[in-house]
DNA sequence: CGGCAACTTGACAATGCTCAACGCGGGTGG
DNA sequence: CCACCCGCGTTGAGCATTGTCAAGTTGCCG
């Protein structure tokens, strides 16, 4: 297996184990590459659904706009992320996706998706894939609805953390986040000056530094505690075991 | 068909035409029906996922509790609606159910919806039906997080009564919604007495009256307007016509 | 008739927003 | 090579929306 599908493989396996002939099976469906700079639209919101997307570098997000200029994130899609396969069953697209960072995806058909999902072990991955980000959906409802702007911070560094640890992308207690503050409030539904100063009393407190795009967190349990985090929504298996 | 299942058909008919012996099938399958009290749980956060739920009668409710007893409710289930066929393959569920007013709901195996999918009819309509169930978690996400609490409560009318529209359960600009102001409140992530307040001012402008479970809206178009309402998210094709 | 849940209203507090100004750094064009 | 510009981050001051607390009312059900 090359670098391409491995970080698809690896979040994947978390969902339920993978043969070689299931990564196999993803390596032959890894034909279109797609690189999209910072800001470049992979869909948009009423878009026909020609093709759906895996995250194989970069962050990208899903994201919707309302009239008035502001703007909801309602999903990130991280290296190793890849759009729910039944997609295509609807005839456009009700929000957009775009990339964050520097972004390399593989773009996937209807026809591909249903030899992927013809193969044993990646059909129940794939259906798991698309669940979890249901759960995470309705986690985020919570994040931008009661909690304190506090928590909403605290609660998304540590879902990035741990969802970027799953497919290699953090060492000991930091990671790399490409995100601007500005993309942090269309995330959690603040305003931008506010998520600064929230930020500057995460560092006060001596939880956590993000600075230049690194995230180091220097107190995981206590920051976990103030965010109210329990990853039980992600569904992460521990590798190689099985998730029930 | 009976009463049972026409609510359902009428919903899935939106998203794709049914035949009759699609709606059989449904009739075939709506063998375990069981009823539910206000406040009884369907299933709890945490639970195995064992059946999954149509609800043909009352209103239900997702929700997740935060540990200090917030509560955010995450979807309505109204007549017609049905989980997400692939709830099963997940081994506990993230969130949980609750009947809000005297449900009936159809209780479905893993097995009874293996048929269900293998009819031709049916399958993309289930299909569809989980896609716009996410499509909702992702409008909502809008509106706990940008929207000021006027324009919180005017799309929830908004979104409410097409959905009941759909189902045959609204009267030109009037229909039940069993819904207590405190309900209200942990949907729209805010407090009770502030929903109370909008009410209010809803009220007063003359847009709408919601008294004992009645919603009246008296100037659809400017509500629609002061909410952001654009019904594109729910995907319903007028009835007998195809969805794309 | 009593009791309880839901609703209503007022006063006050607080979280987070807006506006505004300024620093900093990297990229670009002269 | 330097100067400028623009996006991003930072900080302050005042304000607005919404939350909290508290008290009181209404209406239904037993």
């Amino acid at each position: 297996m090359n670098g391409l599908t491995s970080r698809l493989a690896l979040r994947l396996e978390r969902y339920s184990p993978l043969g070689t002939e299931d990564k196999q099976a993803l390596e032959n469906e890894a034909l279109e590459i797609r690189r999209y700079a910072p800001r470049d639209s992979l869909v948009r919101q009423g878009a026909l659904v020609e093709r759906i997307f895996a995250i194989v570098e970069g962050f990208a997000c899903r994201y919707k706009l309302l009239p008035d200029g502001r703007r909801q994130n309602t999903g990130f899609m991280l290296p190793g992320d890849l759009c729910d396969t039944r997609t295509f069953a609807l005839p456009y697209m009700d929000h957009s996706i775009a990339a964050i960072s520097n972004v390399q995806a593989v773009l996937l058909t209807a026809d591909a998706v249903r030899r992927l999902e013809s193969v044993a072990g990646l059909a129940q991955a794939l259906v798991r894939n698309s669940l979890v980000e249901q759960s995470i959906a309705r986690e985020w409802m919570i994040n931008v609805g009661y909690r304190t702007s506090f928590e909403r911070l605290s609660h998304l560094l540590c879902e990035l953390f741990e969802r970027l640890q799953v497919v290699g992308l953090t060492r000991a207690n930091a990671c790399e986040i490409p995100l601007t503050q500005t993309e942090i409030a269309d995330t959690l539904a603040l305003s931008a000056v506010h998520v600064n100063r929230t930020l500057m009393e995460l560092r006060r407190s001596g939880l956590v530094t993000f600075q230049s795009k690194q995230l180091v967190i220097h107190d995981y349990p206590t920051l976990r505690r103030a965010a109210g985090f329990d990853s039980a929504y992600l569904y992460f298996a521990r590798s190689g075991e099985a998730i029930d």
